[in-house]
DNA sequence: TGTACATCAGTGAACGCGCGTTCACTGATGTAC
DNA sequence: TGTACATCAGTGAACGCGCGTTCACTGATGTAC
């Protein structure tokens, strides 16, 4: 059952897809090969057809949802940014949601490949924001980026410590609400 | 092969203090539970006296490292924990280090019970920091719980975001370098 | 205190299962003439 | 354009392996008398 050029690439892309979604979801280790496959309508055999090995797969997706996410951030202000990151629906909505958030407890432990998709993705999203970051007049050069770093950190580590926490805990709300009302107020404050 | 009752005891204890530590280092779903047993220095047939499974044993070794990460921050002012928390030293001793930093990831993914012992880690962190925390003579109530929260996240997304980059890479050292100057800074300034 | 027996922490073989990966096969697609 | 053949994406059985868990067994510890 020989499929054209053009399918077998649009097969490949939806493989590729499908895994930046389930391995979001349950992680990495979470999600088998076959797993994967079926989730994208086909079956485990054909796989090798595509990628060399399971691992080469996580840092194709991992790029991919990545830049995807950056994709978004792109129309967004800072201050829409951290409305739309730090939230309950971002919370709870993981295997759409941020790469970063959801995988980078996993990628510490993963091969250089896959740190340098996520290194890649952390650097575009600091430049991406960090241009838009609202710095004053008077600003030092690199202020917009060092800030951009620190959000960042902060709305990352916010959606993880809530994630972390039991469904319907008052402190998993907590963390969103208070991180998010501490970033906004900190946007406005000029150094 | 009995065992004293002592010994026994001692031995469980001696099981839950070295996963606690294997877990930090390689993931809950990166270690088996021979492996674990073997690291303790005993055979994996013995694992059921003691727990009922590796999901127990996952909620006992992190409500463990937990509270011995606290008791160690028991003994730092707000600026030491900062000093200690966003450093390279800690972001590369992962397996001695906090375990919500090393583990909140895969608690997202884990049962209630789990993350239950997250909850209660962050919980009781918030409250003995922030009993430090320097607010202002004029502070509103609450005012330290709020900023303690926002730095415990920032804390938390540095060292993950940190670890997520290849080893040796300049944006690595750079988050660390910048969330911990931001933090610092954010200390001296009184709302 | 000494003896006889029950308990149970620890051992190591074994269980079924799912994993990542390989392989012979199929048949539509792509290509050479 | 039509025919013959090579290619190769996708299939599904099979591979060895390590996983979490179970179990019969051992022998020192704990207990009853």
């Amino acid at each position: 059952m020989r499929v054209s050029k053009a399918q077998a690439q649009a097969n490949r892309e939806h493989i590729v897809e499908t895994a930046s979604v389930v391995f979001r979801e349950r992680g990495f280790d979470g999600v088998g090969v076959a797993d994967l496959m079926a989730a994208a309508g086909f079956t485990h055999g054909g796989f090798y057809k595509h990628f060399g090995s399971k691992a080469d797969l996580m840092a194709e997706a991992s790029a991919n949802s990545l830049a995807q996410s950056l994709a978004s951030a792109e129309a967004l202000s800072v201050k829409d940014f951290i409305d739309v990151y730090v939230s309950r629906d971002h919370r709870d909505g993981r295997a759409t949601g941020c790469t970063m958030a959801a995988l980078c407890g996993d990628a510490a432990r993963q091969s250089d490949d896959l740190k340098s998709a996520f290194a890649e993705g952390i650097e575009r999203t600091l430049q991406t924001l960090g241009e838009k970051y609202p710095t004053g007049p008077d600003a030092a050069p690199g202020e917009a980026r060092v800030k951009m770093i620190d959000l960042l950190a902060r709305a990352v580590g916010a959606i993880m410590l809530s994630r972390a926490c039991p469904d319907d805990s008052a402190l998993a709300d907590e963390i969103l609400a208070v991180c998010h009302a501490q970033m906004t107020a900190s946007l406005s404050v000029q150094s």
